[in-house]
RNA sequence: GGCGCGGUGGCAGAGUGGUUAUGCAGCGGACUGCAACUCCGUAAACGCCGGUUCGAUUCCGACCCGCGCCUCCA
């Protein structure tokens, strides 16, 4: 099965052909860690985390790299409010960031580099960048000369004349060209600093993944992912960092992931219309905040409202009863693997085509509720399997349906299961009237019952 | 101003030069003591105006509307 991936630099779907089939490098931008991440952080990682589960099902071996940027003006900002050390701030936020991606299912990557431990591979960059005569030294910082690389821009297809006349920033005094880009900055007394053929100082936004991707990953790469606004200037100055330090391409694959949008207009932090992961997992368990993100290619902007929430929820719902079974529980066949041109490889294969991958999980859904008991192992295994591919479906089907999240003075399981009991006993004696009555009082406290042949069935709504 | 993306049924969201996904919600039916689940059936869409074509939601052009990026951002 090919994979087609849309390339940012070329602007349209391709064939992807890897450097070496027999190890795939894979690098997705992470988060800077200075507060909890939103739901707008997520989806990269969501999406991406599809990529790699779909590169390990077609290759060999895949090395995932996603960063956390633990050193940043705003993380500053964020210790010197809170009046604790840096790290202090990194390593909660980053733990806490985990945790989350961990309640969403994404797979942990091969491997997550700090930016704080990689800080003499960025010297050494800046280095090779200076004596190349692509950087130079100013007052203390280290700029990147755009000019000295012919095809700046390539990414974000934007000439030079063209940033320069839309530009809205001032112009720092020190550097050569206004396009130019900081390397590394000094730090004052009082601020993270370290040591460097140019003074104490920190790095500038964009060396950090260019060094982590070289001394992890190599200096060229298969794919690298990100949101649509890392374009420019992130990106486009990996780019050019990466290609004139090393002399080669840099990435040959650029994946970016469109907007979450709440009420048509794109969530951020800037505009303080974010939904934080944290918080929505506090309502919604984290697969159906993963199965919201999956609704929509990646490449979409994907509107996130609580109706998107709800839809994402009673559609997983259906897709669990159909694991769940109407009658006798459904043991799945063992050892099934998902052949190589099942629909739903296709469906991914296309470019992470997620709404026609969850399509194919309703078809076998479908399929299973409507099978013969003996074809039911077999389907059973499929569904799970696809849904693997997809990080859904994790949940055994009977605890889906009876997880405890429904907070404070819930009824207890013993509770529910009295009262089926005593249901149970009314409908023997025919006392239908008794029956409801419970039903009725369960359905109140949020309990839906269900008759089948095992017995009764309760769930949480 | 420059560059780019998009407008699909009540909602979400794929896709296609003709037979027009999928899900949620709706409607009718089967099943059920009653329900729920499930199954069967059903209705409903391609921003506007031209062009190409036997045929356009799909290709081309103009227009309208919405959104994004242009050194904080997933």
């Amino acid at each position: 099965m090919t994979l087609t991936l849309h390339n940012t630099l070329t602007g349209h779907k391709a064939p992807f052909v890897p450097l070496d089939p027999t190890c795939i490098t894979l690098y997705v931008c992470g988060p800077t860690v200075y507060n909890y991440v939103h739901i707008g952080n997520a989806r990269p990682v969501v999406a991406f985390d599809v990529l790699f589960r779909l590169l390990q099902r077609l290759y060999p071996k895949v090395i995932y790299a996603r960063n956390i940027t633990d050193i940043d003006d705003k993380i500053m900002k964020a210790a010197s409010d809170a009046g604790e050390p840096i790290s202090a701030i990194t390593d909660r936020f980053s733990a806490a960031f985990a945790e989350d991606m961990q309640a969403l299912h994404a797979l942990t990557p091969t491997i997550v580099p700090h930016a704080t431990d990689h800080v003499d591979d960025m010297i050494a960059m800046i280095e090779t960048l200076i004596s190349k005569g692509h950087a130079y030294e100013a007052e203390g910082h280290v700029l990147f000369a755009v000019e000295s690389m012919p095809d700046y821009g390539k990414l974000s297809k934007r000439s030079l004349d063209d940033m320069l006349a839309g530009a809205r920033v001032e112009v720092a005094p020190y550097k050569r060209y206004a396009g130019d880009f900081v390397l590394w900055k000094p730090s004052s007394e009082d601020q993270p600093g370290w040591d460097s053929p140019w003074g104490r100082g920190r790095p500038g936004w964009h060396i950090e993944c260019s060094a982590m991707i070289g001394r992890h990953l190599g200096p060229v790469i298969d794919i690298h992912g990100g949101g649509q606004d890392l374009i420019f200037p992130h990106h486009e100055n990996e780019i050019a960092q990466g290609c004139c330090a090393h002399g080669t391409e840099y990435v040959r694959y650029w994946l970016h992931n469109g907007y979450i949008n709440i009420d048509g207009e794109k969530m951020s932090k800037s505009l303080g219309n974010f939904r934080l992961v944290r918080e929505l997992l506090k309502r919604y368990p984290g697969e159906v905040l993963r199965f919201a993100l999956l609704t929509a290619q990646y490449r979409s902007p994907l509107n996130f409202s609580e109706e998107l929430l709800e839809q994402a929820a009673s559609t997983l719902d259906s897709l669990y009863y159909a694991l769940l079974g109407r009658d006798a529980a459904i043991v799945p066949e063992q050892g099934y693997v998902l052949p190589d041109d099942h629909p739903l490889i296709r469906a991914l294969c296309d470019d992470l085509n997620t709404p026609e991958a969850i399509s194919v999980l309703h078809r076998i859904a479908g399929a299973l509720n409507r099978a013969a008991p003996e074809d039911k192992p077999r389907l059973k295994a499929e569904l799970l399997a696809a849904g693997q591919m997809m990080g859904l479906l994790n949940a055994e089907p009977s605890s889906w349906f009876q997880r405890d999240d429904a907070g404070e003075g819930a009824l207890s399981a013993d509770a529910i299961d009295a009262l089926i009991m005593a249901r149970r006993d009314a409908k023997k004696a025919k006392d239908f009237a008794r029956a409801d009555a419970i039903r009725a009082e369960l359905d109140a406290a949020g309990i839906t019952l269900e008759d089948t042949r095992e017995g009764t069935r309760w769930s949480r709504k």
